[in-house]
DNA sequence: GGTGCACCTGTTAC
DNA sequence: AGTAACAGGTGCA
């Protein structure tokens, strides 16, 4: 039963399974006794990482063929130091650096990614991954896996078949207009998402910021998450806190203003730095 | 061009 | 148990 594929540790070192899971940027990771259950592109994977190892069993694909899919997912290919030796400019990098060794920036589907972030506006980390679940359970499709069904998130088309009222019915609030628009805009082919990898940093995220409900954080958000633009450096309230304490003096200062000087000071992997403020961040509090 | 406020409603904090 | 404040922002006055 657990006879799945193994794939060994030093071809991905380092890599911190939990801390990448359980950092913000994916919503549907659930901890099942030691594995983490989840759903990558149509997939139902388990997970779990041991001493020398990382396992993992999937359906429908086999383990064999999901491989490429996997390392892509957690950006295996990505040589990690090289990055924290371009970002660890003091030593509040280079203590959560220390703490979170391996947290990896995951690429997503570009298209799921939008959909959760849109939906992560004014909300909080348990309400978005029940508000995923939700529209998966309601427009996906079931997939079974050890005895576990969970459901693909629905494509464009699928869930363009929802109405706005039906979306608000569902807990969205008042993201469902923004989502439903957003559906609308991908199923018709006037947004474009893949396409906007080939686009620069600032033409994909104003291209991005046209759609009602993303502004320039959610933008950040799925340009770094799903988009390969690891200079992305989306401000919440945790990293606003984190800059304006650490580097600022407490004080005050515009979003746009921390943004240009983040991007500045951490450079071309400003992204990752991002994120490893953010979870240090938001952990202590 | 910058600032302040309402927004749905599920979680979380007393 | 019951109530109030808050939540991974954004759009609009």
């Amino acid at each position: 039963m657990d006879s799945g594929l193994t794939m060994q540790l030093p071809f991905i070192e380092p890599f911190d399974l939990v801390s990448t899971l359980e950092s913000g940027q994916a919503h549907r990771w659930r901890k099942e006794s030691h594995w983490y259950v989840g759903v990558i592109r149509g997939n139902l994977i388990k997970i779990k990482q041991g001493k020398f190892s990382v396992t993992f069993h999937s359906a429908p694909a086999t383990e064999e063929s999901i491989i490429p899919l996997i390392s892509n997912y957690f950006r295996l290919e990505e040589n990690l130091e090289t990055i924290y030796m371009e970002i660890n400019k003091d030593f509040h990098v280079a203590s959560m650096i220390e703490r979170y060794r391996g947290m990896r920036i995951l690429c997503q589907e570009p298209w799921e990614c939008m959909v959760a972030f849109i939906c992560s506006a004014n909300s909080n980390i348990s309400r978005i991954g029940a508000t995923m679940e939700t529209l998966s359970e309601h427009f996906g499709k079931p997939i079974t896996l050890d005895g576990i069904t969970r459901y693909s998130f629905p494509n464009p088309y699928q869930l363009a078949s929802a109405t706005e009222a039906e979306l608000r019915r569902l807990g969205l609030g008042f993201r469902a207009p923004y989502v439903a628009y957003a559906t609308k805009a991908v199923a018709e082919g006037s947004l474009e998402l893949e396409t906007l990898r080939n686009f620069t940093y600032q033409e994909a995220k104003a291209k991005l910021m046209q759609i009602s409900g993303i502004g320039p954080k959610i933008a950040d958000c799925i340009l770094i998450f799903s988009l390969d633009k690891l200079e992305a450096f989306p401000i919440d309230v945790w990293v606003r806190r984190a800059l304006t304490e650490w580097y600022f003096e407490g004080r005050k200062v515009r979003d746009d203003i921390l943004l240009q000087w983040a991007q500045q000071y951490f450079g071309p992997y400003a992204g990752y730095a991002q994120q490893y403020l953010f979870h240090g961040r938001r952990l202590q509090k």
